[in-house]
DNA sequence: GATCCGAGCTGACGACCATTAGCTTAGAAG
DNA sequence: CTTCTAAGCTAATGGTCGTCAGCTCGGATC
């Protein structure tokens, strides 16, 4: 691990001259949760100590004992709050109505938006699901299998009514979902694309590879 | 952690009669790397120790390093030799030749399959970054950045000889890569699609993507 | 001014882990 | 039979980490 340099800050009580992260305004279990997800998105949740949260808000690793339970509550709440919200966006695109290839375009609209608006949510919400225990694992499980059912039933809606044209509606959820998951892998606020353009263009292509003809040549390359 | 039972196999030397894991024929650096492998998958680098790696192959923990020099090392080795192959069969795609949509059938394919057919690897390579060290970290990334060059210029030709419509290639290739990454998070051997069948479907969402109209309703839903 | 309490802190405790050191054995080599 | 060595093993080393206990300070309350 070269990524060292926590600058434990030796100054204590009576000099809060410099130290590099400076204590918040308040300490609360919000604080603490938002800066571990910024940890947790960016070293793992294992490889992130107690100790390190709390040099993030500037007290010590035992310090966050009188706000938050442990370190296992704190990476369940934040993966659950993240499927919660998916999901309600999700269900807001539902609920704006509109004909079936414009509530698919709302749904991966949402779900895209989401995993670049919070792409750090998305990230562990992802990444961490073998870091989870057991009340808090099944729970995201299953919320993962409602929003997953969401798409595929719209999709598999659209098949019925002739919108859409793909051979397995259930192979396409998942290219759809995968490429937007992908976007919280990448996605920096400062980069060349905004949230929005990205949202319109994965729509545009979700649109697509659910409508287009059967494409060009019908023959497999299989050879390897 | 609540998936302990290591069983750790009370037998000693004169006695061969049970436990589990039943010693592989031979111990090499390759058994000790696919037992790794496995495990890496499965619980995640930090979460597997040296111990469960050799009781997965019928010897203990410190006894793995007759044979291998570091658990980083292992990690090291898997994740550069699954971007070496993953480079490996785009080229040969690229090399099969034929016009640029035919091409991007084939690079697709190879990268959907190897995806599904070496999961683990996939799987491993794409989730274990941040815990690479230094020598092996660049050089996956390096690796990494060489392997979505193949995919964006072929997409780039494409757009250039008026075989695909999109309007940022850049987007479109990661959409298109990160849908066949997630296939190694989900597919399961025994599961309801081949490998092959996935392959094939996969590349077909990928040329409807790029090449469709530009899609239904011109309005993005933009309001949260 | 005395008291109380929330919220820090330091210092254990207990567990686990990667890796090293040094012992031992089975089988090959002579 | 003796010797050597590859490849196991156990025990130790040095480190880290989550969490708990108990101390202490500053400000609010009376």
């Amino acid at each position: 691990m070269t990524e060292a340099l926590h600058d434990e800050d030796g100054s204590r009580w009576a000099g809060r001259d410099a130290g590099q992260p400076e204590r918040q305004q308040t300490v609360d279990a919000r604080t603490i949760s938002a800066a571990a997800l910024k940890l947790f998105a960016e070293r793992g949740y294992r490889a992130t100590t107690m100790s390190d949260i709390g040099a993030a808000i500037g007290i010590r690793g035992p310090s966050l004992y009188r706000h938050v339970t442990s370190k296992q509550v704190l990476l369940g709440g934040i993966m659950v709050d993240t499927m919660r919200a998916l999901i309600a966006d999700q269900q807001a695109a539902l609920d704006a109505g509109g004909d079936v290839p414009l509530q698919l375009r709302r749904i991966v609209e949402a779900h895209v938006r989401y995993h670049a608006a919070h792409r750090e949510q998305a990230f562990v919400g992802n990444r961490e699901i073998e870091n989870l225990e057991q009340p808090y694992r099944d729970q995201v499980l299953r919320l993962r299998r409602t929003y997953e059912r969401g798409l595929r039933t719209v999709i598999e809606r659209g098949c019925a009514e002739g919108d859409f044209t793909v051979a397995e509606p259930r192979l396409a959820s998942y290219a759809i979902l995968d490429m937007g998951m992908g976007v919280s892998a990448w996605f920096r606020p400062d980069g060349p694309h905004g949230a929005e353009r990205i949202a319109y263009a994965y729509a545009d292509y979700a649109i697509r590879m659910l409508t287009g003809w059967s494409s060009s040549d019908g023959a497999t390359t299989a050879d390897a």
